[in-house]
DNA sequence: TCATATAGTGTAGAAGGTACAGTGTAAGGC
DNA sequence: GCCTTACACTGTACCTTCTACACTATATGA
């Protein structure tokens, strides 16, 4: 990474720092060429064309007519742009309008989860990492407006972003295995999941889980109701969370 | 993979196959070197020791005493070798007693979530994918089997572990990111991840984070009691859980 | 006009996964 | 007991992909 950026102290990592659109002011020499947006646009679009295994500096480069190289000038590494490339993929969040802070926080819930699934890609790239850039954290923002007011305490709020985005993500990851999303190469994931399950699973080793199967639990012959499972658990956060603002009302008093 | 498995059917993957146990009978030839278990074994120690970079398929072979080529008789791919040392690394789940439901759940959750902590490179291996090796197994089993007799519909145990299993996972990676141990390289979750977030976000645009930021959410100043927090959202479950339980017993009379 | 800092190129190297052909070994048929 | 056959493992070589480095070109300010 030879450019330098303006990090307003010292220690934001460039790659975050030009995220949040501080790209370096240079005078001298020629025009930069390239901006992170016009990367991740294009690093983005062959992710969602080919999948994440498309994606190679040599791809992007070429996408945008350049050599592999000129991207080093704007990533110091393919791993910051795929950082980069999440956070520029992320949508706007739900606005929360006059609505219950319960329905904002299904609606937000859903949200994320069919961001997810709309570019599966984002699954295979740690989606478990904490939010440093702008879009991502807009979401965050949200969630914490939406629940202002509510009487939680400081951290609390965090917390329920922390598990609502949790379980999005793992209900984005299952429903797209199910699919048979993963693709062939990942055989710890194949699309008959319920059927292969029944074949291994030992009634005396496995109790619940073959009594779990017996009755139908992994769609093994049923169709797969994927909407209602995460409506299920996404309920049961809410019941929880309904619960602790119930309690820190009774506190208030 | 030259190797043939037993499949009973005709589609199990093999690595999946081997996981659990079976072994290709052979007649004709040298006797095999290796098992699955010892490779896993080999490449677990290294991914202790040194981190998942640490292992390649040459210094797996390294350490087992054969050429990396010899890798390719147990397992077909880098993929599924990750795949089946994610398994074999699993511990056997708490045994559920005749405590209360809602104490198993508690002492699952943390265990997995100890577990994973305990082995950060699981983090880096897909722990969203669907289980199919039989020690995960275990631990939904053991989580269906402490659930079972409390009313609930068939499905609604395995969404329930989806759910804490979720939960776990990102506690774990939010807790070992903020322990800074994602290591140098990964710019997306540095260190003093608040003292970053303090720098960028902008009280305008961002009202609910500065708030949140300013009361400390993020251990700014403050220590960052990671037990309190994973304690504090699954309770969030667990009470979401009751409710329902609640519920069903209910429509039961 | 020149000095200088920067942007992008080309080439080459390194690392790591894996295909392929070959070598040796053990079981079973004659 | 020999020979065929199937299989385990080795060595080599290749391919892909990331990235370091030296170079060329370009735009600004003195």
């Amino acid at each position: 990474m030879r450019r330098r950026v303006i990090d307003k102290g010292q220690e934001i990592p460039t790659i975050v720092a030009r995220m949040w659109g501080q790209e370096p002011k240079t005078s001298h020499g020629p025009r930069p060429s390239l901006t992170l947006d016009r990367i991740t646009e294009a690093a983005i679009g062959i992710a969602d064309a080919e999948g994440l295994a498309g994606v190679r500096m040599s791809s992007v480069a070429a996408r945008l007519g350049v050599s592999p190289m000129a991207l080093y000038g704007y990533v110091g590494s393919k791993e910051e742009l795929l950082t980069a490339m999440v956070d520029a993929a992320t949508p706007p969040p739900p606005e929360p309008g006059g609505q219950h802070w319960r329905d904002y926080l299904a609606a937000w819930s859903r949200a994320y989860r069919d961001f997810l699934l709309g570019s599966p890609w984002l699954l295979e790239v740690s989606p478990l990492a904490p939010p440093t850039g702008p879009r991502a954290l807009d979401w965050l923002d949200r969630l914490l407006v939406a629940l202002s007011g509510v009487g939680l305490k400081p951290g609390e709020g965090v917390n329920i972003a922390t598990a609502l985005s949790a379980y999005a993500v793992s209900s984005a990851a299952l429903a797209h295995s199910l699919r048979g999303g993963a693709d062939e190469t990942d055989m710890a994931a194949p699309g008959d999941y319920g059927a292969i399950l029944a074949r291994l699973v030992d009634p005396a080793r496995f109790p619940g889980l073959s009594a779990a199967l017996g009755a139908g639990a992994f769609g093994g012959g049923q169709e797969w109701v994927e909407d209602a499972d995460f409506t299920f658990g996404l309920g049961l956060l809410l019941d929880g969370i309904e619960a602790l603002i119930t309690l820190r009302a009774k506190e208030e008093q």
